[in-house]
DNA sequence: ACCGACGGGACCGCCCGTTGTT
DNA sequence: AACAACGGGCGGTCCCGTCGGT
């Protein structure tokens, strides 16, 4: 079982990772972890170097409990296709009913760390390369391997298209606060997914 | 001929755009301005009633330059389908050789702005509602008026795919420094458009 | 005739008055008066060299305007204590009836002064000297002289009694908004006065 | 005992005390208390939430030292009448051997804080009520049902003159630092409260 | 004589981080 | 492990005053 600290720890992602989120990392103040939390400074810098650490910890937890989504609808999906299909409706329930507030955290933090922030930036480039590379390209890879996915079908391009809309889905969203944009990108997308199927697959 | 205080205000909005949309709105700082500019702090408050209303405007700048390439490229095209298509490459030609450093405006301030600031997120609310329905979606409306546009298209799920796909590929873009996703997506959305294309078409 | 110059200078001066003594020296600033006249800086800085010029002139006004009060009162007044009830009441009318806001000019203006501003303070000292003894003091020893105050009444007593008295009473006004305190006082000033007239005075 | 932050507080509390009573409010800034505590910025925002705040407490501080001398005279004192005749001596000791620089803070609070700082006045006016109603007033009132003072006295009108007395007569020991104002004035309202005795009183 | 623009400085407020203490 | 107190610095704002132009 873990330690009192380590729990301690937890909690303190657990609560500022919702504010961090919503509120972006140089809005957001220790004051309001501290605040959040119930601990004083000392107990939070007791688990943390910095406010960046902090951060960073928060960003990695809202991008666990966004990729336990993906990885829901993932499972047992075995057909290329369905999968893809399954990642983009990950997404659309991640709007509809958000885990935590503010929106894509890896949106958020690409933004506002872009040119200031060199560690959260770099953090927000490998959750991103895990979905582009590890996660889309890799399933049609595989898909076009199974003779799911039509020959010819170029596995980055499928990834650079369906998260492009998809995280361009979502600023709408948190711009709006209109579920439309993300229901009709999906929508769209889904009709892209289907257009890739191998119809001359092997029965 | 402008006054001179009018010069030197659209001096420090010209030096101020690109530091606050490279850098972002919380990390830039008046200190900064004042070396881009050679001011003191009292020449810049002389023009701008705080650091916010300096962002507005350095804002408002970055999106007309945008905007100009938008325009430019729309222009003289009349056909509805050549319109969007021109769009789609105003904003591949923007990734390619863009007018500023840090990417598209409107994506930075609608995330960097969100929950935080008002002003700014009504700002880049009300240039996004310009693309969206004051631009793409008018001209898929007026394309369907002219039988240019396949009848039963939706002017506003075609908005919401097209900003999706074009700020999501921005924003990839500017994560990797990467303009293949640019290419990639802009070429998808060619796809798409081109499958408006009301084949049925008169003439 | 004035020449134009002067005429702006007064006019400054005459706005400016109302304010100073209103808001006070330090919280009046010179965007202030700037608003009020109409004037730019340039304008103001023509007629006074300093913020603290421009303090003085004002403050000299407001006196002179209170001035013109009292002397108004005294006027054809002879006897002593006539001319002491007089000056009593020349202050119950500048309660009632005040030709600017803000109170007295030189009790806001000793108060605030007071161990920041030599000037100023020095110039409230004056003005209030001339109350003290250039005034009350002074109508004592003539009556003493003519008989008609009661020999053994010290003028330097009279004169800290009345104006300590005034001054207090318009601190109370001032703080409540209330003039009761203003007619109290000037009640049993009066009286006090009364009991300084000499009964053995001749015819 | 006290915890080690309340001392500290007691100790800027102490130390800003004389500086705001001294300088005036707009006057004092914080460099001045950090030189006087030897606190950094931070160490005293920790106890006070704005340079306000820290005045208020200041101010507070004053009132009750001042008002520490007037409960001293007031104590064992019974009869009305010698209970406001120590009411005056209080402050005319004030004014010999203040325990603080810069005069009455009251009347200088009521001042500088005219229409400018809402909270300030507001103390003040609370602090003047307690002496006017609270203290005076209340004095005369209770004489008055014990027959220590003359039947037909009005409470309010001697609270209004004894507090005016006292308030000008600081206001004109502060102007020309000189305790004559102060004593010629206190000699006055001794008259005066005596002249408040009922003569007719029992046995 | 007045305007407009700019310099230059100072002040409050805030916020991150550290240290001693319990 | 957590608290409480404090350091130290910076950023935005504001304001007075000056100077060139008209």
């Amino acid at each position: 079982m873990a330690t009192k600290g380590e729990r301690t720890r937890q909690r303190i992602v657990d609560l500022a990772g919702p504010i961090f989120n919503a509120r972006g990392y140089h809005t957001t103040t220790l004051t309001d972890v501290m605040a959040a939390t119930g601990l004083e400074k000392g107990g939070i810098y007791n688990h943390f170097g910095s406010k960046e650490d902090l951060a960073l910890a928060a960003y990695d937890r809202n991008v666990e409990l966004l990729g336990d989504l993906v990885r829901a609808e993932l499972a047992e999906r075995r057909n290329a296709i369905d999968r893809l299909l399954a990642f983009i409706d990950a997404y659309r329930r991640f709007a509809h009913d958000p885990p935590f507030p503010g929106g894509c955290p890896t949106l958020n933090t690409a933004v506002e760390s872009h040119g200031s922030d060199p560690r959260l930036q770099e953090r927000a480039r490998d959750a991103m390369r895990l979905l582009l590379d590890g996660t889309v390209a890799r399933i049609v890879r595989r898909g076009l391997e199974r003779g799911e996915v039509r020959p010819g079908t170029y596995p980055d391009a499928v990834a650079s298209v369906l998260l492009s809309g998809i995280e361009g889905a979502l600023l709408l969203h948190q711009l709006y606060d209109d579920v439309a944009h993300v229901d009709r990108v999906a929508d769209h997308l889904e009709d892209y997914v289907h257009s890739l199927r191998n119809e001359e697959a092997p029965g």
